[in-house]
DNA sequence: CGATACTCGGATAGGTAGTATCCGAGTATG
DNA sequence: CATACTCGGATACTACCTATCCGAGTATCG
């Protein structure tokens, strides 16, 4: 898996917490968080062209969340990042060698891929039962709330 | 994921259904799936090292199975080949950039990571429950017997 | 008992996707 | 209207996956 999914979750959790009418650019993102900000970009026009993200541009440009953190989960970041192409990919190879038959006789999937496929499921249900809101509450249980603190004061000397 | 852990899986299948005396070398292997002999050899390897299969040298040489198929889970083939590393990896963004607290503060696994290898967890877990035994059943059923046969005709005709 | 032909196992190149970066087009501001 | 700042796509670099080869070892056959 893509590290910009990791990337892309924290400025999301980010951008949750942020007032309404503020937008941080992909530089303040990454200054944030610590990562290149060059590549940071890259991650942040997908989330932006799957609709998890607005950009604004000139002055006070920059991006903020498209949708409430309660209808953003974790499955349309990774799909958004990392494209939403199934991990398994089933080449057929039953339909190859000394016993393999005719073409029509492989109307059902291959049980392997469908075994695989529905393990892929399982994981894409659990990704889509959690939002960015509900890591929020967790989040913040985790860790001291200076860490709160600290980043309000971050926020308010880039925003002067 | 590797498509050797496709590979992997069929050659278990297939090697399922010989009889316990019978061991395929892997340049048969790879043939009955029409796969390149050279590259399906390194992925039988990793088998062997997990213990999955059992690999005999000489003239009658060759894989078998070193396990019972209801005791070979579509995990086991997945660890084996592609490695049992977690598939999101957490980079502790959190204890960077200018909102970090002292790396005593961050006792608990960050909160994305946890819901993220929960999911993994899902994942891992319907991959644990299906095994090769219960993958046989259904590639039964799925296609006519005549692909039984035409295998049964190869591998005798391999093993004169 | 020895020669032989066949097997696996690890060490060695190539290709594709992810990683990292840059500069130009466009916009809200002053 | 000039300007400074933003995003967006086009461009190199790197690591893993893909693909291959040859040597060490063994059961067989004469």
């Amino acid at each position: 898996m893509s590290e910009g999914v990791e990337w892309g979750i924290h400025c999301c959790a980010l951008l949750a917490v942020l007032p309404d009418d503020i937008a941080l650019p992909a530089s303040r993102l990454a200054e944030f968080h610590g990562v290149p900000a060059a590549y940071l970009a890259k991650h942040l026009q997908a989330l932006s062209a799957a609709g998890i993200v607005e950009s604004g541009a000139g002055r006070r440009g920059g991006y903020r969340l498209a949708r409430h953190p309660r209808d953003i989960s974790l499955l349309d970041v990774v799909d958004a990042i990392d494209g939403d192409t199934r991990v398994f990919r089933c080449s057929e190879i039953r339909q190859r060698g000394p016993a393999a038959l005719d073409p029509s006789c492989y109307r059902k999937a291959c049980g392997i891929a469908r075994a695989m496929w529905a393990a892929e499921q399982a994981w894409r249900d659990a990704l889509a039962q959690q939002t960015i809101a509900d890591l929020l509450v967790g989040l913040a249980n985790d860790v001291p709330s200076e860490a709160a603190v600290k980043a309000a004061a971050w926020l308010q000397e880039v925003s002067r």
